[in-house]
DNA sequence: GCGACAG
DNA sequence: ATCTTGTCGC
């Protein structure tokens, strides 16, 4: 297990990204870029059978809060890199959110954090999993496709709910989808990965659509519901926080 | 106008 | 997201 770490001093201070920008700061200009993100497409990415790494990337915020939270509060973010079905590496860092939580601007409340978190990896992984919806966004740019395109690598978003798609929920076998439509497209899957228990939603983002989503996320998910990188990102970032470090 | 609305 | 309580299953 090989652990990176590095806290984020300033959310100002975002070394080695010059090609990609700042990070929008402000609702404004985050629409802004929201609006050249959901025209942006490329060409679509598939595991094609092959053996793949897939990362997925978690954030938290202190305990105790109730709603959508504040600026400025502290905030823990971790990646972890699944291979072969094992977890090979990870890493975690601690900074603070850049906004409230608001529908629509999740990118301005974690996009910082959980970029930073993956990027502290040791190796790039094939495929990213983010804790948000992709497509399924009123200007077709969730975080998990805003994401992707910052950091140039394949997303699939995971959520437990619908942004504003709408579907029929899924048979309750295994593996079940039933897609969601946002504006007469299929935007994410329904997604039943363990039977009893509620589905997931996969989202497509960036370089993959639904379909592609829906499959990954089934092939990653195994004994627990949530796909593996995922939950282990969830697991790492609350520990870090129990611990009050971002210094793995 | 009102409510709903990823985390 | 986080909190709380209760319940089921290993």
């Amino acid at each position: 297990m090989n652990y990176c770490s590095y806290c984020v001093q300033d959310a100002g201070e975002q070394r080695g990204l010059e090609s990609a920008g700042p990070w929008p700061r402000t609702v404004e200009d985050l629409i802004l870029v929201q609006k050249r993100i959901g025209q942006a497409t490329s060409h679509l990415w598939t595991p094609a059978g092959r053996v793949f790494s897939a990362a997925g990337c978690f954030v938290c915020f202190s305990r105790g809060r109730v709603g959508a939270g504040r600026p400025g509060e502290a905030g823990w973010a971790a990646a972890a890199l699944l291979r072969s079905g094992r977890i090979v590496a990870a890493a975690t860092v601690c900074g603070t959110a850049q906004a409230a939580y608001e529908p629509g601007l999740l990118a301005l409340r974690e996009g910082l954090l959980l970029e930073e978190a993956v990027r502290r990896l040791p190796e790039r992984p094939d495929l990213l999993l983010v804790n948000a919806t992709g497509r399924d966004h009123p200007r077709g740019a969730g975080l998990a496709v805003h994401l992707g395109i910052r950091l140039a690598l394949p997303t699939v978003g995971v959520t437990r709910n619908p942004l504003l798609a709408s579907g029929e929920p899924p048979a309750e076998a295994r593996g079940s989808l039933s897609p969601l439509f946002l504006g007469g497209t299929i935007v994410a899957y329904w997604l039943r990965t363990q039977r009893g228990k509620r589905p997931l939603v996969a989202h497509a983002a960036w370089q993959t659509d639904a379909r592609t989503a829906a499959s990954v996320l089934l092939a990653l998910t195994t004994r627990w519901r949530t796909p593996e990188p995922l939950r282990e990102a969830r697991r790492l970032a609350r520990e870090a926080r129990s611990e009050k470090r971002g210094d793995g």
